[in-house]
Formats: structure tokens, sequence, C-alpha cells
DNA sequence: ATGAACCCTGTAGCAACTACAGGGTCAAGT
DNA sequence: ACTTGACCCTGTAGTTGCTACAGGGTTCAT
């Protein structure tokens, strides 16, 4: 589709319009051209760039990791060993933030259980957290 | 300890002095008295609620939520359901979060085995990145 | 011609800090 | 007495990745 307004691009990519615009501030779309009456006009070649965006933003690529893979695929030659360690270091650290929220949920659960319903002044929850963690009970 | 410095009360919670002073700015810690020469000046009942801020933070709970756990701890005849209704919420989010990223982490070590080291214009994560994400391949 | 639905720019806000800039204070050493 | 260095002060701007206005203009159908 050529020649498609903003909000048919948002809609097609599951994008907000605003967000578009943003990526487009930020240098991470193009500036595209206009129509008339001073729309933004986009035809295939953003949907794509958008899409790529979009899926790896989903995947928790940042901003920066982002820009680095689009502009690493321009070079068609060079070898991807550099696109491998951007995804790699991308999932070493979701794997960080999975470990670190296990040990929080672990802690939380049993902060959690120590509840027995009373008043506030017994309150386990609050005795737990008023204290350092090493206390025993 | 009485009388401290932010930088000792920073110390002694492992809390960086400039945390401090945002956590007075928007009320979460109290404006205290200020020495002669304008400094801070802290006592031990400040370094309590400073350490069970840090605490409940360290936990995952949000700034609002450690307000209301403070207010509801100084209603010591108040029921405690509250307290216990803050903290199961907060575990319920840190699950949330764990559970979002090990999807994520199962689709990210997907696109990551793809690679078979080579020519970008070849790289299968760039080309996974590249088109929706239920297309087979 | 008027209303709804869309588009534009520019700025401010969110969470929870962090990082200056541009100063003042205090104790120790020379 | 003076200087050095470590500490403290306020106030503002930056971080990440958007989101939400405010205050307009455009397009199209009725």
């Amino acid at each position: 589709m050529i020649g498609m307004k903003i909000g048919e691009l948002a809609r097609s990519t599951r994008t907000a319009v605003e967000t578009i615009r943003y990526y487009e501030k930020i240098g991470l779309m193009p500036q595209v051209a206009r129509t008339e009456g001073n729309y933004r006009s986009y035809g295939s070649n953003e949907a794509e760039r958008l899409g790529f965006i979009r899926r790896a933003r989903d995947l928790g690529f940042g901003i920066d990791q982002v820009r680095a893979l689009l502009s690493l695929a321009d070079e068609r030659d060079r070898d991807c060993g550099e696109v491998d360690f951007i995804a790699k270091s991308n999932l070493l650290e979701v794997e960080r933030k999975i470990a670190a929220l296990q040990n929080l949920q672990q802690e939380l659960s049993a902060v959690v259980r120590q509840c027995r319903a009373g008043k506030v002044a017994d309150c386990r929850i609050l005795k737990a957290l008023g204290r350092p963690a090493d206390w025993a009970d």
C-alpha cells in the first residue's frame, strides 16, 4: 500500500500514531514526504522498517540496539557477528532480569506468608520491612 | 547515632545522598532540622524510616505503595488487611513480570539459535526480525 | 456549511532516580 | 593564616520510551 497516512501505518503495525512521530523525532524512522495538506505519506519501505522496529522492541531490544541492528542490516557484506552479539546481550539481560525477579518473588512471598489477619500494631509484614532482612523472627 | 549528616545516613542505609534528598522532596522522608551550616541533621528515627523505605523498594514496592505502607504503619489499631493487600498486589505484579520475561526469553533464544556465523546479507536473526513472527522459515 | 475524524507542532508528564553546575562549610595539614 | 579536599547546599536537566495534552489545521461526508 502506497501513500499511507500515519494513522493507517499505525493500524497496520499496531503502533500508536504518537509513537511513530516519536520514532521520527529520534531518527529511528525517516522524515518522509508530505502531502499538500502537510500530512506524512508513507510507503511500504517505511511500513517494513516500522515492522522490524516493533518486533525488535517486542523482543526487548532497546532503542539503541534497534538503531544498531537497523544500520548493520544495511551493510550486507559485513560479518553478522555483531548482530549476533547484540541479540545475545539482550538475551543475557533478559535472563538476568528473570533471575532478579525470581529472587524478589521468593523474598516477597516469604513476607506475605507471615500475615496473620490482625491489627497493624502486630503486622508481621510491616515488622519484616521494619528491620534488616537477615534478622530472624 | 544522633546528629548524622546526610552522607553518614546514606552510608548506613546504602542509599545515594541524592536519593535521600529526592525522598525528602517527594515527601517520603521528613524535612529535618539543619545545623548552623545548613546541613541536614538526622537521628535514629529517620534512619529507621529510611531503612524501611529501602527494604520495601528492594522488594519491588513502588513509591506510592511505600507511602501507603508508611502511613498505615502509623494507624496501629487498624486492621492490617490493607497492608496484606498491598503486599499481595506487589507479589502478583512481580509474578506477572516474570511470566512476561520468560515468554520473551523463549522467543529471543529461538531467534538467537538461528545464527550461522555468516554475512549480514544472510543473517537469520535479521530475517527473523524482518517479518511477522508467525512466518515459518 | 458544519461536524466528525483525522492530521500537525510543541511541550509537559510519567517512575525513580542520576548527574551536573555553581556555589557554601568544615576540619586537617603546612 | 591559608589552602586543600571532602563534604554539603539548591536547582535544574537528563535518563527510557513513550503518552497526553493544548491549540490549532485538513479532509470528507452529510
